[in-house]
RNA sequence: GCUACUGUGGCUCAGUUGGUAGAGCAGCUGAUUCGUAAUCAGCAGGUCGCCGGUUCGAGUCCGGCCAGUAGCUCCA
């Protein structure tokens, strides 16, 4: 016998070689049925794992993290049967569960349509209600390879064969006819997945490079509870709603041009207006800071971006204005990036170790010529403006300069209210890439090993991203989602220590000895066009007063208090209010839901009762009526939140 | 760029087995002058994304482009 603690501190006798799920069934059958995987002695494992000594023993249900990927994973497969008894002549790729739910890729004659869809949740259903028990089985490398041969299926034998390097057993999952070489975990049966829906079904490619073949990725999510799947479609469908893209445009923020073209969105007044209080903000932050503002042009001659690197590694995604091929004419590009242009700033004069640190910002327009398929509304776009800045410091002043930038973004993202909203991602390099990035291996482990330490010290809670550096150096990237979930880089801080030296940037030491200094490469607030959809998402459309394009909207009954309305406006307009007045003949009732849709943070009602008592009759955005008041009342009111950057939504 | 889906007035959508375009909202005009989320009436507005094919006849069927959306790849 062994003795188990439980989660909640009992502990249990259990014949010694028991697996976790026959001790759950043990504990009760409720339990058996909701749990999905088990935490042996603190550690995720399958519900198969044996007990064979004293320990602990958690069970996880679909309400953990854990349990629900289990849960996922084992949908996936039952995709896969599905496929196979409808396409047998399909070959099988991978299926992983994601956050959210999970997806398997499929190497099929004809991608799968909508119908096709339908027709495989309905042979989901089937396996479901046939509740095949799961079994997990181990093959020798060798064996396992034959076995993938065996069944025809390529893609699971290079996966075989990948393993078998590693000298392990390989396991496999068995359910009914189906056998899919796997790492599991699993559930114990297919009768667990009461609800599944296949949302949608795309290309992707074998191992995620687009060299290779692309496959026929169908994704999906899984409950256990056919109300938890409709609970979750309805998320969806109200997340949607959210969408900048629609609703930037429904609130004419912006809009876009077939005749100008692709990711170059039109920023209308109202969009307009809310980039320029970002960038107003963000400039007069940054010169309390010390940043000085540097303007610097558009586009340069080739030259400069060969110096850089640029026109080796990025010329792709450059707008090259000339003929690179004919060397008897310049040849000029637009700018995609500000790092060449504000070091000819720095190089302007020689600079001594007591001008550093020295901090160049810019609001900086750049263009990139993204791939067709690349864009999205507001958040991937060909030209965009930045909130750029370069640092140039020495080794010592490295590590304080960095908690600046960081501390500066997140400054920015909590008085935006995004702070919430992101999370961290130390971006490194990918050794094996030996296209992308400059440098040695010694170089970037030297930078990575700093920006590591300096995390670790600020104690941000990072996770890391292989591969996903900047060509010229590492990259602490603050991340976050767009309402269908997809991940993005909102801002960026860069550690550079090769640049400097590319473009003979030095400073003369205290020792009289020249140095490169490093470079900082940051954003204080990212891009705007991209920030700003995510504002439109955050808060519906509805943006705290100090954002709002239209801060306040008069609303007058009858054309009689039309004269007091103006009086009112101009009151408010010399306040720097951002002040609309209603003219139109229309009902009180129909000017207030159109403003309420307009999302105007505050509508003042005027009729008799005011002009006659000298007030307005305020109604938030969000509180409803807030009764009558001073016209002072109210402008200081506003002022006061506009200055505190309220976050009243 | 790749895969799938979508494309009808400014917006949201109808449009039967191919028979020659329709509604609501918005707009304009008129009436109404109204107290916290839609007053009534009238008018105007469309080469059905573009090009070609099949057909007596195409918004509907076929092909090729273009654009949009999601995903992949790439990226702020």
């Amino acid at each position: 016998m062994i003795k188990v603690t439980l989660k909640n501190g009992e502990v249990r006798e259990f014949a010694k070689g028991i697996t976790a799920a026959e001790a759950a069934k043990e504990i009760s059958m409720g339990l058996y049925r909701n749990c999905c995987a088990a935490k042996v002695n603190g550690t995720d494992c399958d519900l198969r794992t044996v007990l064979d000594a004293d320990c602990t023993l958690e069970l996880l249900t679909f309400e953990d993290e854990f349990g629900k990927r289990v849960f996922q994973h084992t949908a996936a497969h039952m995709l896969s049967q599905a496929v196979k008894r409808l396409y047998p002549n399909t070959k099988l790729a991978i299926g992983p569960a994601i956050e959210d739910g999970f997806y398997y890729d499929f190497d099929v004659e004809k991608p799968f349509s909508p119908e096709d869809l339908t027709a495989l949740e309905a042979e989901i259903k089937k396996i479901c209600k046939e509740d095949l028990a799961l079994e997990r089985f181990l093959l020798s490398p060798a064996d396992a390879v034959k076995f993938a041969e065996d069944a025809g299926e390529p893609y699971k034998v290079e996966l075989a064969k990948e393993h078998a390097d590693k000298g392990e057993d390989i396991s496999f999952y068995r359910q009914g006819e189906f056998t899919d070489l796997c790492a599991g975990p699993h559930l114990m049966s297919t009768g667990a997945v009461k609800a599944v829906k296949l949302t949608q079904c795309t290309g992707a490619y074998w191992r995620g490079d687009a060299n290779n073949r692309q496959l026929c990725r169908v994704y999906g999510v899984a409950f256990p509870k056919a109300s938890m799947l409709e609970e979750h479609l309805t998320m969806l469908e109200e997340a949607k709603k959210r969408d900048h893209n629609k609703l930037g445009r429904e609130l004419e923020l912006f809009t876009t041009s077939d005749l100008i073209g692709q990711g170059l969105p039109v920023l209308l007044p109202k969009g307009a207006r809310i980039i320029q209080l970002l960038q107003r903000f963000v400039e007069d932050e940054e010169q309390k800071r010390g940043w000085l503002l540097t303007k610097t042009p558009l586009m340069a001659k080739s030259d400069l971006y060969k110096v850089s690197g640029h026109w080796d590694h990025y010329l792709d995604g450059m707008f090259v204005l000339g003929d690179p091929q004919d060397e008897s004419k310049e040849c000029f590009a637009l700018r995609p990036m500000t790092c060449p242009f504000q070091y000819q700033a720095y190089l302007n004069r020689a600079r001594s170790y007591r001008d550093l640190p020295l901090r160049y910002n810019e609001t900086s327009t750049l263009f990139r010529n993204e791939a067709s398929g690349e864009m999205h509304g507001l958040i991937r776009v060909r030209q965009f403006t930045i909130s750029e800045g370069h640092l140039m410091c020495t080794p010592d002043q490295l590590e304080a300069e960095f908690k600046g930038c960081l501390d500066l973004a997140i400054y920015m993202l909590k008085t935006l209210g995004l702070y919430e909203d992101v999370s961290f991602r130390f971006s490194q390099w990918d050794p094996a890439d030996t296209q992308k990035y400059i440098g040695t291996p010694e170089q970037w482990d030297e930078a990575q090993g700093i920006m590591e330490r300096i995390l670790n010290d600020l104690e941000v809670p990072y996770k890391i991203g292989i591969g996903e550096a900047a060509f010229y150096g590492p990259k602490l990237d603050i991340q976050i989602r767009n309402v269908y979930g997809k991940e993005d880089t909102l801002i960026t801080i860069q550690i550079d220590q090769m640049l400097a030296e590319k473009f003979g940037m030095e400073y003369v030491d205290t020792d009289g000895s020249k140095k490169n200094p490093y470079i900082i490469h940051r954003t204080s607030l990212g891009c705007y066009e991209r920030t700003l959809a995510l504002l439109i998402e955050k808060y519906a459309g509805a943006f705290p007063t100090w954002l709002a394009p239209t801060q306040v909207k008069i609303l007058p009954i009858s054309d009689r208090q039309m004269d007091y309305a103006k009086e009112v406006k101009a009151q408010l307009d010399a306040a720097g209010l951002r002040v609309e007045l209603d003219t139109r003949n229309e009902k009180i009732g129909y000017k207030i839901r159109e403003a309420q849709l307009q999302k105007v943070p505050y509508m003042l009602i005027v009729g008799d009762k005011e002009v006659e008592n000298n007030a307005v009759s305020v109604r938030a955005r969000k509180d409803g009526d807030l009764g009558s008041m001073s016209v002072e009342a109210l402008r200081d009111r506003l002022l006061d939140e506009v200055k505190n950057h309220t976050l009243n939504y």
